[in-house]
DNA sequence: TTTCAAAAGGGGCTTTTCCCCCTTTTTACA
DNA sequence: TGTAAAAAGGGGGAAAAGCCCCTTTTGAAA
């Protein structure tokens, strides 16, 4: 008997493609495939759906694979979930992992590897390259600073900041007096060490809070 | 007789993936892969090596789709391109094409798409989709605005006005008074129409010229 | 119910940014 | 080789951004 794996990723053709491999693989079969976390979580409503492993895209629209992740550990958690990324940044990969994925494949990897990962998971319960091993030793002294705690009401705002409008205009369409914004801005700028609001602009990019 | 496809792609489980694809179409199966546009000219100079189409990622590092796709069109123009990205930037898609590619497939695609647009390519010449074949049509009028004439030292002052420096900073670190970068600036604004730093920043990563 | 800490709003000031209009120096090219 | 435009530099002023320090409101926890 083979063990079934299921996978969440939005691009069809790398999806199709990576279902062929899978399938020519001796110990696995792939049961099928989904363009998000939310239609994966719809399927899985039928128990007949529910697979050994999981091989979850991180970027995906709709449910992206942290969250999916995070939804499976806590219904599902037989699952193995195995991340399947471009992403080589830091931050992502331990959400990922922290979500409860039980291992982390760059795409650029061989078809060698990623069978091996697949049997690693599923027998022993995880797979972790070395990489990603020692980023995950790393991240273990130096505990916090990781997303620095900001509200919901300044996450907005810095989306804000991010177009041409200025501070007077954001307040308008933020409701709040030009003050109030002017006081989430500074407060911003010395828990976030910036200078001026060309480095928001640059720090809410380089964390995804604002997409260009 | 089936054709011949190389793979360059730098993705290496993706361009693994693809291949099984490939070789499982009736009529054409794969030559070989290669994970930059560099390492695909090298491998042309043997005759042997030169394949019926290229299956071409726009994204790679060392030489990208359209400085490869490109340089193909002037060494082999036999040879046919189809691009195959994540982009759908209207841009890329244009800069692709007229770099000589004869097909434009988005990695969200159906594997029977692929296969016909591999068939198209080499028995017709060409293949795109309706919304690349608008995108073409809608091109063709409004003639200019693709990347707008920017010189290279406006370039460089662009990347520097993309961190937390002031503009007497900046003119520090080019060598240049303070009054000629807010010349700069001043110019830049005026043909990018933009109102303010802020509004060059987003303008700069969404076109490439400082990537965050 | 008190208390204490955020969140919201604000005054006043300096620096930076932005804008308009002007001169000198280089560079291209007809 | 003259000329015409870029490129470089600049003055001055208004607006926006940034900075400090202060008050009021609000909304939990104790």
């Amino acid at each position: 008997m083979k063990y079934s794996v299921v996978i969440v990723e939005d691009h069809i053709l790398l999806s199709q493609a990576l279902s062929g491999l899978v399938n020519g693989f001796e110990k696995f079969k792939i049961l099928y495939i989904c363009k998000n976390g939310k239609e994966l979580l719809t399927r899985f409503k039928d128990p007949k759906n529910i697979p050994d492993v999981v091989l979850m895209d991180i970027n995906m629209p709709i449910m992206n694979g942290i969250e999916t992740t995070a939804a499976l550990k806590e219904e599902y958690p037989q699952v193995k979930v195995l991340a399947l990324s471009v992403e080589e940044d830091e931050k992502t990969i331990l959400k990922m992992l922290r979500a409860g994925a039980k291992g982390y494949l760059l795409k650029d990897t061989e078809k060698s590897i990623l069978e091996n990962a697949l049997v690693e998971v599923q027998e022993t319960g995880f797979y972790h390259t070395k990489s990603v091993t020692s980023l995950l030793l790393g991240s273990l002294n130096p505990k916090k600073e990781d997303t620095i705690a900001l509200k919901d009401r300044e996450i907005e705002f810095i989306k804000h900041a991010c177009t041409e409008k200025t501070y007077k205009e954001i307040a308008g369409e933020m409701c709040l007096s030009p003050k109030t914004v002017e006081g989430y801005r500074d407060s911003i700028f010395e828990k976030l060490n910036l200078k001026n609001r060309t480095g928001l602009v640059i720090y809410a990019i380089k964390n995804k809070i604002f997409t260009p």
